[in-house]
DNA sequence: TGCGCAATAT
DNA sequence: GATATTGCGC
């Protein structure tokens, strides 16, 4: 029963008929009413242009009526003016069909929290926070480091030594082996005691001195022993003072400062066996006696005796301070008490040299006699053990 | 001023 | 962690 396969008059007829129908319904469906009238129309041939032209206004001015929601605006315009309407609809139905974006270009001005950023959005936000954010993160450790490094260069050497050293040190640059070597000048025999700033009056100079840290001691063998030896002239290192040993010691650049944390050191060193010794009896490697000759002494009492002992100076310096004789001998395991090693070392003094009790009027005098290393003291020992 | 100790740097 | 330097109080 399509229209396209009915008779003309056929249809019509059936047409007619819907149209008294919907007649019925001219107040529902006054459009179909008025769409089936005028196919009559067109199919009887009644309608020019003219007629056409109005049907048409009046149908847009019904349309618009009816249509005020906007649904049939698109008919409407399609009828009339596809062109532009195609090209305005488009535009029209991305928006529609996008929402988020225009929404979301304005809403991103009043609420980004209550929509969840998506895709473009989203990553623009992102990025736009990365911008921020992310940027922290990857600057985030250069930031830092920056900072931390600025801070540690204020913290580590920026107050007193932004640079690091060119150090005026003559002999110190070279200390380990110069140190052998001591030039008759004994630069810091007067002057060093306070090494860089003390003597320096002078405001630039100073300056820069004080910038400059200390290039580092250290300690050979050859100084070290050249310490003991003075050490041992002293009457020990708890009686020796810093001063006294770095006259004696005579070692030129050799500052009162350096003697002083040298023996700060190898006072430590010698104490804390000590204090495990009176502890722990048992533990030989706790409380480290040195062999000297036959005998284990304390460090203390090692350096006082072995510079008794012989005109030499026979020590070996262990890398980590604790300073040891050659051993001739192999070690004789013996955890002595204090007592006993006193005994022993007093006895390998004896034997080595005889001596007299007057240390402490030498020592007292320090430099003055000092030259003499061998001769003096070897009595000390007794007497000079109060670590013990 | 020098010494001893502790903090700090290397 | 060991060692040296520096700072600070006495």
């Amino acid at each position: 029963m399509h229209p396209q396969n009915m008779e003309f008059r056929d249809y019509i007829e059936a047409l007619e008929e819907e149209r008294k129908k919907i007649q019925v319904f001219n107040k529902e469906l006054p459009l179909s009413l008025e769409l089936v009238t005028r196919g009559f129309l067109i199919l009887y041939g009644e309608f020019d242009d003219a007629a056409i032209e109005a049907c048409k206004q009046q149908l847009s001015g019904t349309t618009t009526e009816y249509n005020l929601n906007g649904l049939s605006e698109c008919s409407e315009q399609t009828s009339t003016e596809e062109g532009p309407v195609f090209e305005e609809f488009i535009p029209i139905k991305r928006r529609a069909s996008s929402p988020d974006y225009d929404d979301d270009d304005e809403e991103q001005q009043h609420s980004h929290k209550q929509k969840i950023p998506k895709d473009s959005t989203n990553s623009d936000w992102l990025r736009s926070v990365q911008l921020w954010n992310p940027d922290p993160p990857s600057t985030k450790e250069d930031v830092p480091r920056k900072a931390s490094v600025v801070e540690v260069k204020r913290n580590g050497g920026g107050a007193f030594q932004p640079f690091h050293r060119e150090e005026s040190t003559n002999g110190k640059a070279n200390d380990a082996s110069n140190d052998k070597a001591p030039s008759s000048p004994q630069v810091p025999a007067t002057s060093s005691t306070g090494p860089v700033t003390k003597d320096h009056v002078d405001g630039s100079s100073n300056k820069e001195e004080k910038g400059l840290r200390k290039q580092r001691r250290s300690w050979s063998q050859e100084l070290h022993k050249r310490f003991l030896h003075a050490l041992h002239q002293l009457g020990g290192a708890d009686s020796a003072t810093p001063k006294q040993i770095r006259e004696l010691m005579k070692v030129d650049g050799l500052t009162n400062d350096e003697v002083k944390s040298h023996l700060q050191k190898f006072r430590l060193h010698n104490r804390r066996p000590n204090l495990m010794i009176h502890k722990n009896n048992t533990n030989s490697q706790a409380a480290p006696l040195f062999l000297v000759g036959n005998i284990f002494v304390q460090p203390q009492e090692y350096a006082t005796a072995i510079a008794t002992s012989s005109g030499e100076l026979t020590t070996v310096t262990a890398p980590t301070g604790i300073y040891a004789p050659v051993a001739s001998h192999p070690p004789i395991v013996t955890h002595k008490p204090e007592a006993s090693i006193q005994k022993l070392q007093f006895k390998q003094l004896e034997l080595s040299e005889h001596s007299n009790s007057e240390e402490r009027a030498n020592h007292s005098e320090g430099a003055g006699n000092s030259n003499s290393p061998t001769s003096s003291s070897s009595t000390h020992i007794t007497t000079t053990s109060p670590a013990c």
